[in-house]
Order: structure tokens, then sequence, then C-alpha cells
DNA sequence: CGTTTTACGTTGCAGTCGCAATGTAAAACA
DNA sequence: TGTTTTACATTGCGACTGCAACGTAAAACG
């Protein structure tokens, strides 16, 4: 055998050529090709690493999922609970290249999945997963009584995942900045939160 | 000349064509071809009212960006303000086939929106147009006192507008169904105006 | 040291794409 | 009635795609 090579790596490696693609001519000049190019490697090499086509953009989008949970598992513990859901929602905002390369990535997701059952799962579990998360510490503070909000846990934090959703397109696609959208987002907040 | 031809049904046709593809198997099976088997017409004719696939996509965005317009203005007059944003709103929301199809293409849209300044710019003038809307319509209610919302009336259209793509992004993709939205939106709702 | 296994690189093929070019038929206009 | 103009249909070309099929070289293992 040659060179013993860690597989993981170099399969992350080739996922953030493909994000780079992604993000700089769109998603449907996401071919092997360009991403090996992007990479510096051969297509044989991408290849080797990817059956298909298919294996290599599901790898990708998880990559970007996991990036998106480390970083809102990486934010510290907050002080008051409209301070918390501000800090992990501003996570989800494109305020900086990183954070708007994976939205324009994360938004051709959905957009294809729409008709790619595949996707769709990977991107419901993901979902899912930060709502249970936000829920659940909205819930803490109900009951701790240190927030005044009445509704239901589920329903808001839903709701703010949506709202984030919907600014952070509307952001990527330059129908405002990322600071106008905060700022409506805090009106929501205040709004709910009180 | 040969049979005088309404240039603009025939170009609607097509878009229609190109509109039901693009639901059906993702926005990247839209090719001149593909459009022209679904609409029961040549290649060639496809190519002789739209001189680019560019043009073609463009012209199809307009098609939708009217029909909402349009199925939003012919909304009746509600008696609550709160009940006249709900059915405006509702209209944004899949429900119904004909509005799961046009949201699958405004999505893809969006994403292509990302790298094609030409679709952004459509894209952004319908979202304004429909902000503005909105918020004109927000500020009647509060002039009159029929509200008691005290915030600004075009954060909160933005918002209202935000959560509704939000939360159609959402249904699209199936995270959660259309009623279940509109659940959220509503508590969403009482919570901003009361 | 020889064998085997893995890590690539290269090439090519069948299919699809957008689009240009060309052909044909029919109707409006002179 | 003849000419011109428009409405299509057909064909083909160059570029691109995903992917299979090979080839090669190097290192781990016996």
């Amino acid at each position: 055998m040659p060179k013993v090579v860690d597989h993981h790596e170099r399969r992350t490696r080739i996922a953030a050529a493909l994000l780079q693609v992604a993000a700089d001519r769109g998603i449907e000049a996401v071919s092997l090709r360009h991403v090996a190019t992007e990479a510096g490697v051969s297509s044989g090499m991408v290849q080797h690493y990817f059956r298909t086509k298919d294996e290599m953009m599901t790898f990708a989008l998880a990559v970007v999922a996991e990036n998106v949970m480390a970083r809102m598992a990486g934010q510290p513990v907050a002080e008051t609970p409209a301070a918390m859901i501000r800090a992990l929602v501003i996570e989800l905002l494109p305020f900086d290249e990183q954070r708007r390369i994976e939205g324009r990535v994360l938004l051709a997701f959905h957009a294809h999945a729409t008709n790619n059952p595949t996707i769709a799962a990977l991107l419901r579990e993901n979902a899912d997963q930060l709502r249970t998360y936000l829920a659940e510490r909205i819930r803490t503070e109900q009951a701790a009584g240190t927030t005044t909000a009445a509704l239901d846990a589920g329903h808001i934090a839903t709701g703010l995942l949506a709202l984030a959703d919907g600014l952070g397109v509307n952001v990527l696609v330059e129908h405002y900045t990322a600071d106008e959208a905060l700022a409506t987002f805090d009106a929501y907040l205040t709004a709910v939160l009180g």
C-alpha cells in the first residue's frame, strides 16, 4: 500500500473546494472537474474519494451543517434569555464571508431538496436538531421565570428560526443588509420576549 | 407573413411549461429541449420566442411575480388589520399545488440570484413592491388607531415578509406542514399586533 | 525482497447542453 | 399573383458533463 492517508481529511478538503465553487459561481457550476481544479487535484482523485457526485454533494452539506452547529455550540452562555437567543440566531445570519458562503450553499441545497429526498432528509435532521435545542433553552428560561413569554416554546423556536431563515435569504440576495435584518429581528425579539 | 400570432401568449405558454419542469424535476432540469417537450412544441420554436435561455428564465420569473401580486391584489378587504395581514401573507405560503409550484420556482430563483445580478434585481424589485405595499397598509391602520402596534411599520412589514419567506421554505422542504407554519405565524401576529 | 494493495493520474466515451444555421411553408401586402 | 416577411422545424457543432477504464508508482506486509 502507498502512503497511508487520512481519508476524512482528504474528503473535507475536497468539500471545502466544492463550497468555494458553489459560493463563487453557483451550485450549477459544481462539477467534478471544477471542484478538482479548485482543490488543486486531479478529477481522478476526486473520484477516488467520492464514488458519485451525489455522494460528494451530500458530504459537503454535512460539513456545512457541522460547522453551523459547532459555531452555535461554541457560543458563550449569555446573561439574559433574549441575549442568548440573539447570539444563537446571529450565527445564522450572513454577517461575515464564511457565513455568506455557507448561507449561499445552504440556500442552494434547500432549493435542491425540493426534489431530492436524500438532501431533504439531511436538511430536516439538522433543522430539527436546531429547533429542539433552541426550544429546550427557551423552556428552561420560562421555567426559571426569567422570561415573560407566555407562548409555546416550540412555536417561538420555530418562528425565530424561520424568521432567521427568511432574513438570511433576503440578506443573501441583497434585499437589505445584515444590520437591517438584525434590527428587524431585534424588534421581533422584544415583541415576543418582552 | 404567416399566421398572425400573439407573441405574449406564446411566451406565457412556454413559461408555464418551464415552471412545470422546474417544479417537477428541479431548476437544473430546465433546458430548451425539456421545456419544449413539456410545452409540446419544437425546441426551434422556443428559440424563436426567446433568443437565449436566460431571457426565457427571466420572463418565467416575471410571470410568477405577476401571479403572486395579482393574487394578493385580488384579496378582499378584511375586517381587522390582523386579518388583513394574515390574508395577504397566507397567499405567500404553499397551501395549494399552484403556490407550491411557484414557491419551488421562487426558491430556486433565490438561490440563482445569489450570483446572477439580473435575477437578483428582478427579485428585489418585487420584494420591495410587496414590502412597500404591506408597510403602507400597516401605517394606515396605525394612523387610524385600529392596531396597538407601536413598532415601526417598515420593520413590521419586513419581519412579516421574512417570516413568511422562512416558513414557506421550511414547508417546501417539508420540515413541517403549511398548517403548522400558519399557527406559528399567527402566534407572531398576535405578539406584534396584539 | 517480492507481492499486494492502495492512491492517485490520464484518457475516453456516451450523453446533454445552448445556440447557430438552414430549410420550408404559409399568410399578409404590393 | 407574386413577393416578402414571419413562424416555425430540423440539423449539427463545440463544449461540457458524470463516470468507467485503464495505467502507474509507492509503501506496507509477508
